[in-house]
DNA sequence: TCATCCAAAATCGTTGACAATTTCTACCCC
DNA sequence: GGGGTAGAAATTGTCAACGATTTTGGATGA
């Protein structure tokens, strides 16, 4: 049996998912169905089931009888979006701390570490990583199917305006600091805390988003 | 211009959820493509086109090539839709009590007296009607898009156990004074204890869901 | 009896073509 | 010259047919 292709649809709804959040089209760009079919080399219905599934999840606005674009994220939904997730994620970081066992303990010891280390060494690219890759642990260590999905969506429709506050030097000191509260919290598995600390950390973004802006 | 046909597509998506809402496909039925589509008289691709609407809404489950099927959900999904729940609608209920205005105040007025007439008559499907036009108007006047949007999709997802806690006749009364609090709060307009008042009221539904089982 | 394999049926995935709708353009009339 | 209009071009919506994959049922042999 020849290594499983995985099936084209799931492929080319990728391919464009990654054209997209990579910026290889701009917000409000029309996507016209026969374009993309010839760019990916897939059939137009396997494009259409593409952008079908790009519009549920929120990168995509499609209009009938008019055609799929790129949806632009303004500033208020981006907020809208930060609002959502402080009760989301909060909910997240409760769960992980709740559950944690020493192995995961372990892990974050380590993140908060290596975060603690990129931002001494002025090295925001691999900051960003890590407290990407911290996020991701505590929505995954939270056992939460439900606030998981809704996350991973939400956060793909953002990711624009994640790229804008990442490039602040003077943001990541800042962001450190509370990604680090977030950590104790967790590790002194205190659900409370946890969640405090998620809400202060996001109101924070949210903040920073808003001055960014003016 | 005649009255604006909708397009079939988006016909045949509403009326295979409601099919399903209404409980017309038993949780885990598999739905073949072929027979909705001589059901609904639409071609396969519409059909088609339609199952992969629902199956990003939650309320199909698609296995590739192993076709669809209703998506069953557990009790402990629906307690985590719960819990997302608490988030969201907090949020919803807080910036409804913040940007109250007179004319919403009154409504709400009138819908906290209805409820209380309702439940003093015994009339439990009223009260349900009432209570869920209740959080359907929070969630509209809260002018949250984001977490109306994803509220609106966990509703859908979990309805079949708003049936079942609806039809306890002793949970109507424990129900309706969380209801009455929630609307107190926001007419106070007063965002902390609304949302304070929501996350109490889901906590309630989320034990009542827990003995339902038990 | 039971496990195994193979063929046939059922079902999904993909394609190309056609129909319906919208958008663009050139033209005419005022 | 401006505004409206008919027709053409572009684009999406729908369909039926073909190919690929999975499941089913029964035949075979130990």
């Amino acid at each position: 049996m020849p290594a499983a292709a995985p099936a084209v649809e799931a492929r080319v709804t990728d391919l464009i998912r990654e054209a997209i959040v990579r910026g290889d089209y701009a917000p409000n760009q029309r996507l016209i169905e026969a374009d993309l079919s010839e760019s990916f080399s897939a059939s137009r219905a396997t494009v259409r089931t593409a952008l079908l599934e790009l519009a549920s999840e929120g990168l995509v606005e499609r209009l009938p009888n008019k055609g799929s674009r790129v949806r632009a994220i303004s500033l208020d939904e981006a907020i809208e979006i930060l609002e959502v997730r402080i009760g989301l994620e909060g909910l997240c970081a409760a769960k992980t701390a709740e559950g944690l066992t020493d192995a995961e303990a372990a892990e974050f010891e380590g993140l908060r570490a290596a975060m603690l280390a990129a931002v001494d060494e002025g090295d925001l690219v691999e900051y960003a990583r890590l407290h990407q890759r911290l996020d991701a642990r505590v929505r995954e260590l939270s056992r939460h199917a439900t606030a998981a999905g809704v996350l991973a969506r939400l956060y793909a429709q953002s990711i624009r305006y994640h790229f804008k506050l990442a490039s602040k030097p003077a943001r990541a000191k800042v962001s450190l600091l509370e990604h680090v509260a977030i950590v104790d919290a967790i590790l002194a598995r205190d659900p409370d805390a946890a969640e405090r600390a998620v809400r202060a950390h996001l109101l924070s973004v949210i903040d920073a988003l808003r001055d960014l802006a003016a």
